[in-house]
RNA sequence: GGAGGGUUGGCAGAGUGGUUUAAUGCAACGGUCUUGAAAACCGUCGUGCUUUUAAAGGUACCGAGGGUUCGAAUCCCUCACCCUCCUCCA
């Protein structure tokens, strides 16, 4: 959420910014927030001017009341306070009307991009900013040919418990994958992550915290019973841990790593392009959150994007990072650099990571803060990226390191799997 | 699922309708004293919104939301959460 003091001082750049983030009626939106703004705060100036006066009148009631006095007084009194008090209970059905009206529009509205973003409207205008060089190749298998060349993974049995995009892993597919999380787990504390094992369902207010909804609503499975949704990413349950907190600065910056599955109802996006493990309705993933002061977020964004293209690498995979552009920027995303590994059977980039500053936009929400020199509250940034995904990993890894013989699992793996080629 | 008890500032804890402006203690911060520290003593010490150049005010907040009343932390209703016992359970 927007922080709507900057609307207030910096009107103009807010709406400009929200141009370039492709939203035709900034201005309009904008200006209906201020006009809001106003009248909120001048309804709540009222509010607070008869509220005085009727605390007033009441202790002195309650003083008249000690000393004995003629009844006619304490009720000329009462009926004066009665008066303010129709007009009070108005102005405060008025102060909530607006409160809850500003709140939804301000919900409504998307992170400001990043000065450095590079401009642009969609996927291809996104910035390369490496790529491994590939060599020409053919003949490789695409990885549902794999798993079940290899019997890894089952997804007529998914089909069968639950339904399409919920795969078995099986054998040494279910232990590569638990080899994965348990090295991503590994390398994050060495990093310093500090690990978490959260809850994967979420109540409504901790889904808005971090941005899910309301723009996401219908994205995430929901529990109408207990009113929690299942997370579609462990950066909600994470992220909330620091809710409604105020951090010491000593302790900045928070690093942490949790590992989860993730559920996805990938609604309106399920095409032709799906098929085996690229798009699911469950699959795992880690994911790093950090907590930092606003002065040197950007600085550890760019640690973290190095620590995760780490990973690729020791896995011995070829990927390449992009710097996405205003337009295909999160809703919640001031910058975002994703990170796609290839898979060489079937030509393409998969996204594994997407690793994101949020600057305020998320601890607006959360009300997550710290205290500056001055002792004043301050919003402090919030980042995030996985580390890693694992079934595109998966792919990845199957399509890249096949041969004739079977597929090679890479050296840092091989003490976590127990096998050095799966056959 | 059943019965009972609870939720007050960073923490502990008083407060059952009106000088409560939420006591007191601990912790924290500043100071005096000290070579330094501890102890002792003095002082400061919640959050949001808002008025103001500032100093200083106003207002709201005692789990959440409603209600009664001139006036609610206090009384009533609804809900959430926590604890104890019973029941069930990995």
């Amino acid at each position: 959420m927007i922080d709507l003091q900057r609307i207030r001082t910096d009107k103009k750049a807010v709406v400009d910014s929200l141009h370039k983030r492709g939203l035709p009626d900034a201005e309009a939106r904008i200006e209906a927030i201020c006009k809001l703004d106003r009248e909120k705060r001048a309804t709540q100036s009222e509010l607070n001017t008869l509220a005085a006066t009727l605390n007033k009148l009441s202790n002195q009631i309650g003083h008249l009341l000690r000393s004995e006095v003629e009844t006619t007084i304490l009720e000329a009194k009462k009926k004066a306070i009665n008066d303010l008090k129709e007009r009070i209970k108005a102005l405060k059905q008025q102060s909530k009307t607006h409160t809850s009206s500003l709140l939804e529009q301000l919900y409504a509205l998307p992170n400001l991009p990043h000065q450095s973003v590079p401009i642009g409207k969609h996927a291809d205008d996104n910035l390369i900013i490496y790529e491994t060089p590939l060599n020409p190749s053919s003949g490789q298998l695409a990885h549902w040919d794999l798993i079940k060349k290899y019997d890894l993974i089952d997804f007529e049995l998914g089909n069968k418990i639950t339904g399409a995009g919920f795969p078995v892993y099986k054998g040494k597919g279910a232990k590569l994958q638990r080899a994965l999380v348990n090295f991503f787990l590994d390398q994050a504390e060495k990093a310093g992550y500090t690990e978490i094992q959260p809850p994967i369902l979420v109540n409504q207010q901790s889904a808005y915290a971090t941005g899910q909804l309301p723009d996401k609503e219908g994205q995430m499975y929901h529990i109408p019973l207990a009113n929690l949704y299942l997370i579609p990413t462990a950066e909600v349950s994470i992220t909330n841990i620091y809710r409604d907190t105020i951090v010491a600065t000593t302790a900045l910056p928070i690093k942490h790593a949790g590992y989860t599955p993730c559920f996805r109802r990938e609604a309106g996006s399920w095409g032709a392009d799906v098929r085996g493990l690229n798009r699911l309705h469950q699959f795992d993933k880690v994911e790093l959150v950090q907590i930092c002061h606003p002065d040197d977020s950007y600085a550890h964004l760019e640690r973290m994007l190095a620590y995760v293209q780490g990973l690729v690498e020791q896995l011995a995979l070829p990927y390449r990072v992009l710097k996405l552009c205003q337009g295909d920027l999160g809703f919640c995303a001031a910058m975002t650099y994703d990170i796609e590994v290839y898979a060489a059977g079937q030509n393409k980039w998969l996204e594994v990571s997407s690793i994101s500053n949020f600057e305020t936009f998320q601890s607006n929400r959360l009300s997550l803060r710290y205290k500056d020199q001055n002792k004043k509250s301050c919003l402090l940034h919030t980042l995030n990226g996985s580390g890693l995904a694992l079934p595109r990993i998966l792919a990845s890894l199957l399509e890249y390191h096949q041969r004739p013989d079977g597929i090679a699992i890479p050296k840092v793996l091989r003490p976590y799997t127990g096998f050095h080629i799966i056959d």
